[in-house]
DNA sequence: CGCGACGTTGATTTGCCTCAACGATTGTGG
DNA sequence: CCACAATCGTTGAGGCAAATCAACGTCGCG
């Protein structure tokens, strides 16, 4: 199992020993996906938070009409899950699907609060991580209501440039809000 | 100081000893603020978490046109920070002000670390805060993917039908990314 | 090979914005 | 306590950013 990854993603926010390393690494579990297959689906209880080792997934709903709206993507060195779900535990409101064949660590929400209770030091780690994820979440709410569809695609390809290699362009337009087309258009505005 | 409600507060997500409930009201600081008045600025390190007693404010935005852009209301029983400056240290990006003449209970950053330290119990606490916080707004995200003005201003009045009472149309329009004008003619539709 | 997913283009429509103007409140200095 | 200004919500006319709809070429894959 390639655990560098993880170890070192961790260790950014709090230092660990050797022995808290290897319990950490104790309660992970492998998972391949092959590209398509869904890690998580509406209506399923998200059980596990994953961390990405290799490929690249989406998080999105379904409206009524059909439609698509991804809430977010993740790569090599991102953690993903249905939160909602997850914190909850009741029945999710996304699916987790995979944009190419990945790798994935599975974190149970079990062995998380085992964790918790084992050693503060993974509340906080956890405590950080979510931070992170909600002020990148603001940020990105007060892109949506400040910014045109041109800026907020600039932003993004600025952001997250390796995600324009792994993530079909719908995607990505459906992430920022807009149609396919119009992103269409406003990449051949910026091409000219 | 009335302590009551965050008493509560903190109850609903961890249990207390008399010991450290009096450890944590210990270490809270009231302030009171005029209609109008900014409890943080852009530019400014934030260096306390607001915990709302009475009154209501909103963080926001302004663009480089002068467009007010409105991130976050808090009322009575909510929290508000400029969260991005509060986690890094680093200077803010939002405004947060009095939308009426308003009571708040300040933590700050270091005696909220001190928390941390003491007890693990606090940064469960704060953990399970954050969390929730970013469940509601990748929610919002969704939503604003998703749903027309006037849906995303009906379910606005359903979730917090009490900040119609304390904030501004205007506000509640930018909150919800539309113009005041587009807002009114809404709520004629509706009314009709 | 043939089908479905993907990206693109053009024509048309629409949800929401801009601008300008107007009463109704609120609040504030003289 | 009044006069005046500022804020607030609303209305209507016109405009624009982005959606919708329909069509087409390309590619990867079963």
């Amino acid at each position: 199992m390639k655990t560098d990854l993880i170890v070192d993603n961790v260790s950014k926010h709090i230092s660990l020993t050797d022995e808290e390393t290897d319990l950490f690494l104790s309660l992970l579990i492998e998972k391949k996906l092959a590209k398509r297959e869904l890690l998580h689906k509406v209506g399923d209880v998200c059980r596990n938070s994953a961390f990405v080792i290799e490929g690249a997934l989406k998080g999105y709903t379904i409206d009524n009409a059909g439609g698509e709206h991804v809430l977010n993507f993740a790569v090599a060195d991102w953690w993903i899950a249905d939160m909602y779900s997850l914190f909850s535990q009741k029945p999710g409101v996304l699916l987790i699907e995979a944009l190419a064949d990945s790798t994935v660590l599975l974190l149970s929400k079990e062995n998380q609060e085992l964790l918790y209770k084992q050693n503060p030091k993974f509340e906080r780690f956890f405590r950080i991580l979510v931070e992170n994820a909600l002020v990148t979440n603001q940020q990105r709410l007060l892109d949506n209501l400040s910014l045109s569809a041109e800026q907020r695609y600039l932003n993004f390809i600025k952001k997250y440039p390796f995600v324009l290699n792994c993530a079909p362009l719908h995607s990505i337009a459906s992430y920022l809000g807009i149609t396919p087309e119009f992103l269409s258009k406003i990449r051949r505005n910026i091409a000219s």
